[in-house]
DNA sequence: TGCCAGGCCTTCC
DNA sequence: GGAAGGCATGGC
């Protein structure tokens, strides 16, 4: 745990002692899709988070939010950002166990892992199977514009932008499954649509998720159609803070082979165990790394290793 | 046109 | 139990 120094000046929120910290990376490094750009200098994004927009930019090693806001905004975005994570600590941590690692981590450092919310981070991963990102963000976001709330932003002038909050497990349950294929959902729109009832209408307690061990975590979120052992591992870890989930897509795949196994083919159960054993509690912060390394740096080096 | 993208489900052996 | 095949969609 680290001490985070939150300072007002009236209007924006500035956090600060949070380095290392990198707002673009940990926007855009793929576990979270509703964040854009605002501008071409500043490094700034707006997001709706948890039905609020959020307007953020990074100055130096802080986090301002801009204001006003009141105080529950402001817990919102200290715990959204996992502001109180000691992440030079974690960094270090990796370095130690696994030089390789380092150098993911000295590509692109200050990588936080986010608290979304869980169903968002439900429904995300569920369209992001056999899908690419770009792809995923418009779904994303066609679910919010077509079945959430809209959320009016008042700026300066009469100008006033809309946006939406992502859609409730009640709002989708009750969407015609043809709706959601509209949201370009392709073949997980049926899934979406039978997680969203039994959530909210069959009593299944996906918050209370969070409270459970990691294996019987994983074990129940496994029980929807469209949530595979990957899928699983990712709400696990973006939503609520599992971090010795491990997610294996095709890009940890490929660099897993290519760092700790001769880049020779091998099953998926071997590279989760081999990288449990060996990242332990911070296998899910190792994984971002490693993700974000494999898929920025590497590239072409590894795309043939599946 | 064919291949690929932050996989998963079903079928078949 | 493990290995194939299929799956919507759009970019390259």
């Amino acid at each position: 745990m680290v001490k985070v120094v939150v300072e007002s000046d009236g209007c924006d929120v500035r956090f600060s002692k949070i380095a290392p910290f990198s707002l673009k990376d940990t926007l855009m490094c793929g576990q979270a899709f509703r964040w854009k750009s605002t501008s071409n200098d500043l490094c700034a994004y707006t997001g709706v988070v948890k039905g609020k927009v959020l307007k953020v930019r990074q100055e130096d090693d802080c986090l301002i939010l801009e204001g006003p806001v009141d105080e529950d905004t402001v817990r919102m975005t200290l715990d959204y950002f996992a502001l109180d994570v000691d992440l030079g600590e974690i960094e270090n941590k990796l370095r130690e166990i696994d030089p390789a690692v380092g150098t993911a981590i000295d590509f692109a450092p200050g990588i936080r892992l986010l608290r979304q919310d869980p169903w968002e981070a439900m429904v995300t991963f569920i369209i992001s199977a056999r899908n690419s990102m770009p792809l995923i963000r418009r779904s994303v976001e066609l679910l919010a514009e077509k079945h959430g709330v809209p959320i009016s932003e008042r700026r300066q002038g009469d100008s006033c932008d809309v946006h939406f909050s992502f859609p409730s497990p009640k709002m989708l349950a009750e969407a015609a499954v043809e709706e959601l294929l509209e949201c370009r959902t392709g073949f997980k729109a049926p899934y979406i649509r039978e997680a969203a009832e039994r959530i909210a209408f069959g009593g299944f307690d996906l918050y209370g998720v969070g409270d459970l061990e990691y294996e019987e975590a994983k074990s129940k979120l496994m029980e929807f159609k469209g949530v595979g052992s990957k899928v699983a591992d990712c709400i696990l870890l973006f939503a609520f803070g599992f971090y010795q989930a491990f997610p294996i897509d095709v890009w940890v795949t490929r660099i897993m082979r290519y760092l700790y196994f001769d880049s020779k083919k091998v099953p998926l159960r071997v590279i989760s165990e081999f990288a449990h054993e060996k990242f332990g509690d911070l296998a899910g912060y190792a994984q971002q790394y490693l993700f974000y390394y494999a898929r920025n740096k590497l590239g072409p080096e590894i795309r043939g290793l599946e």
